[in-house]
DNA sequence: GATATTAATGGTTACGTATTCATGCGGTTT
DNA sequence: AAACCGCATGAATACGTAACCATTAATATC
């Protein structure tokens, strides 16, 4: 590997040179600074990020560890994080984090001494959490929050489950199934406690049987759901989905069964991501006011953090609303 | 920054020894090894990977240069990327190429010392090409490939476009769009090219009104083919999409302007992305054979070139075949 | 019991850069 | 002419680790 060394001896200068050259142009004169360039190109230098990192005691890195992009939330995030990172100089280093690689990912963040983390995979009560504040790397969660309430920027999670759970009541409908969870993460747990609000201040009655709490939310689950949901005696007429992406794949089941939504079924979502928007889909759901995402929002505070060495506790809760589109109808 | 010297004072032995007990295990005495890692949980001491990786010469990690996540197409492929990456120990650095953050993703890239480098972001010409192969890492593309024919896993694009439009030709359809480009991205030029030679191979005149080639493909750029489509006296029956992207792009243009797929018109895509599959989307496309993606054919053979050392050149091609599904209809 | 062998540990160096401190030099001030 | 200053450069050092070589202690071999 070709070093800023190298390169010295073949303009003729010492390192340091070569070093204010690539760093601080302006106290080197012209014509060295011409010289070390041509060296530079005539040997293809690249300088060594990580021996840079080492002495600077900076990686210019962030990690972010996200949940997986099969859910659309996450590719709405991931994107607006990453390009708004590197617009401040920053790269970005993705983790998707699973139940089983959490241990790895942690570790790996950390050894790469990242400037920052931002992620969403906590759980309320998290004990990765003491090790991520142990680390004194900056971190702030999105979507997600931990019992500590520091550092987050979520939605209002528990009005996003009232307001969805409202509209539907407003629209007549009675029977109203609640699929979500599970209930160690802050969304799940503020959308389903709004639900259950919203039941408690109507007249209606809510079944038991209507609520469907899932443990991971994946295809296969929710598929299972939508079996037991369609040999229901007293079927409901419309589903609240803890999320968007548990919404859609809602959606495929019922669709690819040979139902319709809405006319045999309703159903609303949370999140409002960026594929809810399609014609195809059209989803009916909930998400915040904001036109910037909770993944912009909190990497901007993040970088903040990072830059001011301002640690400030970031508590960010967005109001949400209601985005009518095609998967509810009246009862 | 606590280090492996502090947690070697602390613990009474040398650095030398500390690294053995992370590294080398076997060659420390059952007791040392205690008193190591008591001195490690004392201090919380977390090794940097970044002296690590300056010494070894060696950082563990890989460069995903990506297309952006608002095309499905590489949803599924940095999905399946990263996943097969991480469980072969392997860290990736994701980018999103963009047309004006290129010449800094690459020197991010190349500073990084990464281990390998695996993108789709690459034109038949292009100029950065040279720069890869000059930096000596491994590489390798995935999707799209370079005129020099090297390192590259893709499907078979001109069959592709020629299956699609063959299908559309079959069903009766003589008035038949193609939307893609440009043209000096190895994708739309195989499929391009696959529409044509359908046409010649049939005895339809191909009009060349309708063929729409798009710069970068946004949807903003769709709409206005959309809209031409629109306001043609002759509208086509069927439209060949480039891309699943561009498929599903057009389908939201069509359908929220009040027409029926397939019932007004027809749309075929090429990739079959996930997305694709959804119940409420249901694209009929052209998608490789093999159930493993290209990101992960690709990813598979880069981490063996770098395990291995072993750099002879990567050519594949994968087969196609036509995944009938609900967006095409005969004419 | 002397010697060869293996096990366990430590001292030193290299990786490639940025930074701190030191030096020389031409020009300005008094 | 002495003292001072800013400019341009270089020498030496630190960052934190792994690898190499050297040393001692413990065990096996004859």
């Amino acid at each position: 590997m070709v070093s800023s060394i190298d390169v010295a001896k073949h303009a003729g200068v010492s390192q340091t040179t070569v070093s204010r050259v690539l760093n601080t142009p302006h106290l080197v004169k012209e014509k060295t600074y011409k010289k070390v360039m041509r060296a530079i190109d005539d040997l293809s230098y690249i300088p060594n990020g990580n021996a840079r990192s080492l002495v600077r005691q900076k990686t210019g890195t962030i990690a972010l560890i996200s949940g997986p992009l099969s859910n659309p939330f996450f590719v709405d995030t991931t994107t607006s994080i990453v390009n708004y990172a590197s617009q401040y100089g920053y790269k970005i280093n993705v983790h998707f984090a699973t139940d089983s690689n959490l241990e790895e990912t942690y570790s790996s963040v950390f050894e790469n001494k990242v400037d920052g983390i931002i992620l969403s995979s906590i759980l309320i009560e998290d004990p990765f959490y003491q090790r991520i504040v142990k680390s004194g790397i900056p971190f702030i969660f999105f979507n997600r929050k931990h019992e500590s309430n520091r550092f987050f920027v979520e939605m209002d999670n528990e009005k996003a489950g009232e307001l969805a759970t409202n509209y539907l009541l407003g629209l007549g409908h009675k029977n109203i199934a609640w699929v979500g969870g599970p209930s160690n993460m802050s969304t799940f747990k503020g959308r389903y406690d709004g639900y259950l609000k919203a039941f408690r201040n109507s007249s209606i009655k809510l079944e038991s049987e209507n609520i469907f709490l899932t443990n991971n939310a994946t295809n296969t689950e929710l598929n299972r759901v939508f079996e037991q949901i369609e040999e229901m005696k007293n079927r409901p007429t419309a589903i609240c989905a803890a999320t968007d992406a548990i919404a859609i794949s809602l959606l495929h089941c019922f669709i690819s069964a040979g139902y319709r939504v809405p006319e045999d079924i309703s159903i609303i979502g949370i999140d409002n991501v960026e594929i809810s928007k399609h014609a195809s889909i059209n989803l009916t759901t909930i998400g915040i006011t904001s036109p910037l995402g909770l993944g912009q929002l909190a990497i901007e505070k993040l970088i903040y953090m990072i830059e001011e060495k301002d640690y400030l506790n970031v508590q960010i809760t967005k109001d949400v609303k209601l985005f009518e589109r095609k998967t509810v109808q009246p009862c």
